[in-house]
DNA sequence: AATGAATGAGTCTTCATTCAT
DNA sequence: AATGAATGAAGACTCATTCAT
């Protein structure tokens, strides 16, 4: 399925995963037929089977899509300058902005991966990297003595990747009712509460 | 469907729900045949119809007695002098257990309400009444002053249920590796710490 | 498949096999899809799989019944006092009738087992049959002296085997034109002969 | 089709059949898709067509090489002097051996031409060449007394034809376990005598 | 009530054949 | 001539649902 393909196949394969992409996002992945992915994007039934093996292999291709264009959105780090607190802050922020922008496919993701073995894999991993980076995090930070020491790193990680995508799956994908501003800033500051932090400033003056 | 049963149809009905029960928890709600149903019931394929109209009626009849049981687990309060620390840990290892006893179930209805709306609200609506309650114990706790009260009500009560539902999920549904004790000790404290409690007492004496 | 059937079903299994074995001498092996047998039969399409997995499996079937036909019709033996020319053209003869009964049916066999290793064996098996007790003759004429000793028995059997046989392919299906008595004649004449047997009586007196 | 090819284009076609002549050999005739034939040739797909209308038109040619060959191993005779049982081996191993050079394609067209009418027309042709010229060889010899005058000459051809061609199919087609010389020599033997000619000297000197 | 056979709509998938480049 | 993508008809197969007993 990897062959090399001429430029009008390779055009018609994407045309595929973009309409894969569509119908997906419109049907889920189980009410979704190879016929509708092939007829929104207006080829030949058959023609599916030239480029793909199955439903699975396309929707690889389309969650391989979202994953590159979160990564690139998480991928804008801080200066060095940037207080522990400023950091949680960003790092929400940037969650929070990935997962709005494709809250659809990463809730398909959620979904298909509880089903198919494969796609559990495939979540897990992303998970594990955002874990694997706070989790270092609160090594440094604890290490530094601005952190709670008693709290075991990997836990304390996997619990706040809980909250942070958790949080952000009820509401973008589940219809919860937020706002943006007030997200990200209950979040961060729980974050950095709940890691023992010394208080912030207050956000109110005065 | 399960009104005016007599003795022998209400079994019968007893024992479709038993075997659905243990099919679904065995192959996901998506590979579940009618058919898997009735065999595991020892019962003839158009019995089914006889007492539900579909699978998705049977689905809901397991979740609600999952939910029956888990609602048991959950309702053991503490008395009066309990402190809010000590209502934190409580209520967080009454979560765990009733998560671990029944995780297949659980994460079940995770997946079955991400593909049918129907379910989606016997999720939300679990969810809601978790938070609820959190969310009366933290405006309390604001008023006595002992959380932040900073903290929007509403968004922290849900940024804390993701917490502490998503960390089991991951943890008894999708295989990470925690230890019990630990876990319950580490999310109670961050729950607190993440309300802005005043520093517990070290758990390490000295 | 081969569950306990009610006594509906076992009719309706027959006649999905009486069916198969209209649209197999019709068709061929190749040409008959699953649509022709359940139309022939007047069932339902998906009925079909309710009683087999494959057109191998009922091809298989109708087969088995032809080897019973055929094997009964083979099975009448001759009397003790019979000369070893006589029951050479009682066996023919026997085979004749038997190939001719159910002509189609074993042009069908050769042609599927050319194709279908499954039933290449289940061919080669009737044909081992067949030489086995032909080698058996062969021997036991050498050890009385009345067949050429020089003959190795395995290869002689063999090799008559594949002239009968081979004629009556050749004239029962595919559209020799040779008329029955003499076929036997000659074959019967033509097996003694080449066994080296003492020259029979003319046929012709005078 | 085929006519009127530039040289590349006769080169091309060529490069097809002998393409399709290692696919029949290796898949048979219904497994091989026209797709395995131009990817075996190192052809674009499409290309087939310029050349032949279909699989069957491209089998004829491969097979109408093969019997080009094989006329040319039968096509060397014996001189006048050799005896009638010299000739009758000569047959057998000429026969043998043309079939053991070609065991797989004539396989194949006994496969094909149990399956598609057009074949068996091809394969009764050369069957017909080959019973003619033996029934010829028995008129003359009966003419000249050396063969039981009673054989009806169109039959006992048949019948040797069958006894031979179908030896060599269940030995070298079908996996019988033979060894070349006793099968020429046992052939050939029975052969003459089934025709009834006069005892061979044995081959056991004493 | 229970049974299990019958049904057929809905999908998947293959592959010969056509067609634009 | 050559290419390989595009097409869609044809068939296989599943399984929820109905129905006769």
């Amino acid at each position: 399925m990897g062959r090399n393909l001429t430029a009008r196949g390779e055009r018609t394969r994407q045309r595929l995963i973009d309409a894969a992409g569509v119908v997906f996002a419109r049907q889920g992945f189980i009410d979704t037929k190879i016929t509708d992915i092939t007829a929104e994007a207006g080829s030949a039934n058959g023609s599916f089977y030239t480029y793909f093996e199955s439903k699975e292999e396309i929707f690889g291709e389309v969650i391989s899509r979202v994953n590159d264009q979160m990564r690139e959105t998480l991928d804008h780090r801080l200066g060095p300058d940037a207080s522990p607190r400023e950091r949680i802050e960003h790092a929400t922020r940037q969650y929070v902005d990935a997962y709005k922008s494709q809250a659809m496919m990463v809730a398909l993701l959620e979904q298909v991966s509880s089903i198919i073995p494969e796609f559990r894999e495939v979540r897990l991993e992303t998970r594990r990297k955002f874990t694997a980076r706070s989790e270092r995090s609160i090594r440094r930070w604890q290490a530094e003595g601005i952190v709670d020491p008693e709290l075991p790193p990997r836990y304390a990680a996997a619990a706040l990747a809980s909250m942070v995508s958790n949080f952000c799956y009820m509401w973008l994908a589940m219809d919860g009712d937020y706002e943006e501003d007030l997200v990200i800033s209950t979040l961060s500051r729980m974050w950095a509460n709940a890691l023992g932090m010394a208080p912030a400033e207050s956000t109110h003056p005065g």
